[in-house]
RNA sequence: GACCCCUUCGUCUAGUGGCCUAGGACAUCGCCCUUUCACGGCGAAAACACGGGUUCGAGUCCCGUAGGGGUCACCA
């Protein structure tokens, strides 16, 4: 079979990280099958589709190299084939019109609610004759569900789900304004682009049954549905705004990488044995939708960050430096020169080591840039006391006979001068290191002189001393 | 409320009836490495929701119970 798959955001806010899942396992399942992966945008809700939320979706999508195979079909644009396959479902005699008005709809709700039913409208214009139909009611077209036997999915993720067809009322195909509700639409659109497995959130699992319905009564195959578990907040409810229900771009300016935002949400409902890095064609060589788990899992962004973190010391330097380079002339106010690129470039080995995520890449970069005098946090004002001061005073005789200024010799010469005082090395390297950095924190000290140079390390000694 | 789905360490998960004394990863804790913080290495603690079956044997199959989730619009 020539699989077709097809991830079919709505357009009324902003992509987000389960929408994003949705997407990967959908292009998961057609690139391992060697079939295609379409992306349709669901924006016939005029009214709140915004051309922003569409933006969002593909610069997202773009971002995290999840793009389509094919162009990306606006749902919209199919409106008029969409109201005459309703057109054609009526003259059938598959569908009818309905007269009620939404007070009636409302009373016919309160009822199925009192006797315990899931089926809300009750048929009345199912059977009545047009000619009774009121003059000044515009109405809306129904789809007459089977209302014997059951609709069964054999669901790629979870399994053989029945729904007795008594449960399903009739369904609305055009509103009152003629146009095609999302039912009908997806249905149709998913026809005609030739999807053969429709793999989405397990929130439209209930949806399935209804659109199964239609597709039979349109004598069209029916495509294989796969519906998987939603994802959930750090505490098992619902994704929150507060908990990871952002926009794709947050994740972004959070400074995820997207290979290590990818590589999560593979692993995050779905595994091949105990692998945890992995590429996104190494998962595509490997994915069964099988391997797919049937209950939602929680977001965890410790587990995310470890993910990032292990990204960024993976990533080359150079991509880090670009990455980061605008941010730290920004935050520093600093002009443009080639010096920038260079010290970070030098830097980026040590820096890339600790860093969680590209926002502390960045700040954690910054002292290499400041202009002294430096500012000093807590704990290095701590360290520079008196006597350290005084060793750092000594210390700069040393240090201004080294040649050629690098890691080694500098390392050297402090232990030698460490011997030589009867300290331990702890006890110059760390004035020193509060003295260049102004933090007590760091990658190696002899590192960071390095690659400040001799001048500038010499320099913030001073700054030091005169204080 | 009705219908449907789900349930292994705190979290993500491995497990497809004997290989399970339940494995890995993140987080936590301890030790080692070390000029700091990290990284790295080693180790610890930590789970089959509960109750019944089926079977020589059940985390794995079946049935209940409990808990969690989804859906129930002229939204998608």
């Amino acid at each position: 079979m020539n699989v077709v798959t097809r991830f079919a955001p709505s357009p009324t806010g902003f992509l987000h990280i389960g929408g994003v899942r949705t997407a990967l396992f959908n292009l998961l399942f057609a690139r391992h099958h060697g079939g295609k992966y379409l992306l349709r945008i669901e924006d016939t809700d005029k009214k709140r589709a915004v051309k922003d939320a569409i933006d969002a979706i593909l610069d997202g999508l773009n971002w995290l190299n999840l793009n389509s195979d094919e162009k990306p079909v606006f749902q919209s644009n199919n409106r008029e084939r969409h109201q005459r396959v309703a057109t054609e479902l009526l003259s059938a005699g598959l569908a009818y019109h309905c007269y009620c008005s939404q007070e009636e709809l409302l009373k016919m709700r309160e009822n199925a609610r009192v006797s315990g039913t899931s089926r809300l409208y009750d048929g009345k214009w199912r059977n009545k004759d047009p000619a009774e139909a009121p003059r000044d009611v515009a109405p809306v077209l129904r789809f007459k569900t089977p209302t014997n036997g059951t609709t069964k999915i054999n669901d790629l993720v979870q399994g053989p789900v029945n729904v007795s067809n008594e449960q399903l009322d009739d369904m609305i195909l055009l509103r009152a304004d003629g146009t095609p509700t999302y039912l009908l639409s997806a249905v149709v659109d998913d026809h005609d682009m030739g999807v053969t497995h429709i793999i989405r959130g397990d929130d439209h699992l209930t949806n399935a049954f209804r659109q199964i319905q239609l597709f039979k009564a349109l004598k069209w195959d029916t495509p294989i549905f796969g519906h998987i578990p939603l994802i959930h907040g750090p505490e098992g409810g619902k994704l929150s705004k507060r908990h990871g229900a952002l926009g794709i771009d947050h994740y972004k300016k959070q400074g995820y990488l997207p290979d290590a935002l990818v590589n999560y949400l593979m692993r995050l409902g779905w595994s091949h044995g105990n692998d945890e890095i992995f590429t996104l064609a190494q998962a595509i060589k490997w994915f069964d939708i099988s391997n797919v788990g049937k209950g939602p899992s929680r977001i965890d962004f410790n587990k995310l960050d470890s993910i990032n973190s292990h990204y960024i010391k993976e990533a080359d330097d150079e991509i880090l430096v670009g990455l980061i380079k605008e941010a730290v002339i920004e935050k520093l106010n600093l002009s443009e020169c080639s010096n920038i690129e260079q010290r970070l470039t030098d830097a980026m080995p040590g820096l890339k080591l600790r860093a969680k995520n590209l926002m502390e890449l960045i700040d954690s970069s910054l002292f290499y840039f400041k202009k002294g005098p430096l500012s000093f946090d807590k704990k290095a004002l701590l360290i520079l006391d008196k006597v350290a001061k005084e060793r750092l005073k000594k210390l700069t005789s040393s240090l201004e006979k080294i040649y050629p200024w690098n890691p080694e010799i500098i390392q050297s010469t402090l232990k030698d001068f460490s011997k030589n005082e009867e300290i331990n090395l702890g006890e110059i390297a760390q004035p020193l290191r509060a003295a260049l950095t102004g933090t007590t924190i760091s990658p190696s000290i002899f590192e960071v002189a390095s690659i400040l140079g001799k001048e500038e390390t010499m320099a913030r000694i001073k700054d030091i001393l005169n204080n």
